[in-house]
DNA sequence: CATGAATGAGTCTTCATTCAT
DNA sequence: GATGAATGAAGACTCATTCAT
């Protein structure tokens, strides 16, 4: 069972700018030539390297697309977690619209992006990296639903990973072929229109 | 690009049985080894039969896992299909649960096969299967939602498409390890809450 | 760990030749080019296959190189097991003589296959192999060497192991360069004087 | 054909120190790992040192091996060529232990090295260094020989050559596995008396 | 029709060697 | 002098596909 750590961290400058340039390099080709062609050769080629650097920095192929999901993944945790705190104490629709808009802002931002990394999420170590992610996530949902001023959850946990699977599966649909017409700008209302709904059908109205 | 339709049809029985355990070892590899590690030697091996017979019914390894994704969600669009179209001309609240329950049951009933064609959705061949299943479900959601006696919608292929897309991240929710306690049992019931809470949200009442 | 055994055995007659060109042509590579240089791809070519077909036999480059470096000291442990066997029940002088002249004639039969399997030895999975054949031919020595009639040995496995040990520095002898002068005609004759004086000195006289 | 000579002399004192840790690094890393798997950075690493370091002294990696066994080697050379001379002018009885004690003291005084070096000595600048040193031992053994006071050798090369290639023989003995119980204790009495039985054997009497 | 041996392009990965800092 | 990042040729091994039997 290979490991996924990097190998090296970087000791002189430019190593920083090598590795950069192999993230970047490992997303074009992910998106233009999907997982199975995402090849060690493809990946240095395009960033400008050669293979054997890219082994420098990285025991094998793998970690380096896990360290690129992981990025990537982390990014969006960060930013719906950052939404979500700033968000608690406060009435349950506020709480899905700032849930929902942070959620498809930060997912949406480059759909291409997230689209190569679908596959990913399903290969060795990216599993992980995404449950690790999702968790992340359903907690910062949950504490902040617990949170509600003018509700109660009774199972704040259950409910948040409903809402957050709800958002997940969007994504989806975004990139399975065109949407009908109209849809990319209604597409934000209805979610949030489809969270709120859920958060006040699952609420325990305070005596 | 190669072509992906069938060599040759089943003309007798023989050829019918040799394809379904063809279909029935793709499924078996795929769940035991994963996307990558599914090849054809081992397909055929599983199958008891040699890969000299795999090729005379398929003229690649693509073509035979993208029928056997293709089946998979053929199965689940009918399923969900012969649901909808038996909720026609009811009430709201009966369409979201039948809907529901419907999705759950067929998608659900052997997560280790969703699971294993998670991947095979997003490689050559299968994007394209996974969105006309989308399309087929979406639209029968819509026909029900038109026909809906008590309440009237504005979009209802948007509101079909939503929906169809919050139950689908469901899908990963569950496979992505495990789930909070208490989890399986309420799991159905939440979701119903969640798409019947979007459809009411979504209606427009009679005047 | 890999494995070393052969992958699968030959069900077509063509197998078995193609497996014989491996062998051969691993030797042949082995004494042309050294250890180091005896590759996969020079050894399929030499043997006039594509490497795939050596991996249909051999989980791996060891595996094969393994295998002839069993085949090799096999031979050679049967040869001089047979002698051995043979010279049972006889004086100890006469044991001498046909364990050496067995020993020199099977080893020396082909010194530059001797020579190219040296290096061999010592590498992953040869190792063991030597040690295997060392023992079926201390064995037989010393089984041999309990059967004197006019001798008896206090240790005849502790004196057999010695004089094959002898025996086998000769070999690294033979191709350490030139010999000096007469050195070949001799050659045998010094062997059994050193392996006769040995026995001689090791004999425990009857009473 | 690249050179083995050693790149610049050590002039300066931290030199010496530097050559001094990458031989011992060398052969720690050979015995830890390997011949294939001793390679220029865990040198290195090993020496405290960097890989632009060692190619300052060596001017590749072969010329570096080359050098530890040389001088493993002429160690071993030197220790019985010393013993040879002190032995000259007395019986052969003295000339065999003290040659036979000589050697065994010297190559076995760490036999993980000697193995280490074993795989070596067949690469590609090996063959010649062990074959000079093989050739210094024997003048070394062959001029004690003359020198007998009690015993006169028709041909002391000859004699010589296969005397030290049975003792040679053994060391293989020794890596190749355990051997059979009170084999220590005793192997190095029954090596005297295997090339003492020899010299007497070769002896021809004084008129 | 079925078989499975053979193929070889294409992957990942290593490592001796160089050279800018 | 020392360093270690970068290089890329070369090696082991896989697997979709073909075709003689």
């Amino acid at each position: 069972m290979p490991r996924l750590e990097r190998r090296k961290s970087p000791v002189q400058a430019r190593s920083a700018v090598t590795i950069e340039a192999l993230h970047a390099a490992t997303i074009q080709v992910l998106v233009r030539d999907g997982l199975q062609r995402c090849t060690t050769t493809r990946i240095a080629e395009r960033a400008g390297a050669s293979v054997g650097t890219l082994y420098q920095y990285y025991p094998n192929r793998d970690a380096l697309i896990a360290a690129v999901l992981e990025r990537h993944l982390s990014a969006i945790a960060a930013a719906v977690g950052r939404a979500c705190e700033d968000s608690e104490d406060r009435p349950v629709s506020d709480m899905a619209s700032a849930f929902t808009r942070a959620f498809v802002g930060a997912k949406l931002r480059d759909v291409h992006v997230a689209r190569a990394l679908y596959a990913v999420a399903q290969e060795r170590g990216g599993a992980e990296a995404a449950a690790r992610m999702r968790d992340r996530i359903v907690s910062a949902v949950a504490k902040m639903l617990a949170s509600a001023t003018d509700v109660r959850f009774d199972a704040p946990a259950l409910t948040a990973t409903i809402a957050v699977g709800a958002l997940i599966g969007q994504v989806q649909t975004l990139f399975c072929g065109p949407a009908p017409s109209g849809f990319a700008e209604r597409f934000e209302a209805e979610l949030v229109a489809l969270i709120a709904g859920y958060f006040c059908a699952r609420r325990q109205d305070f005596a």
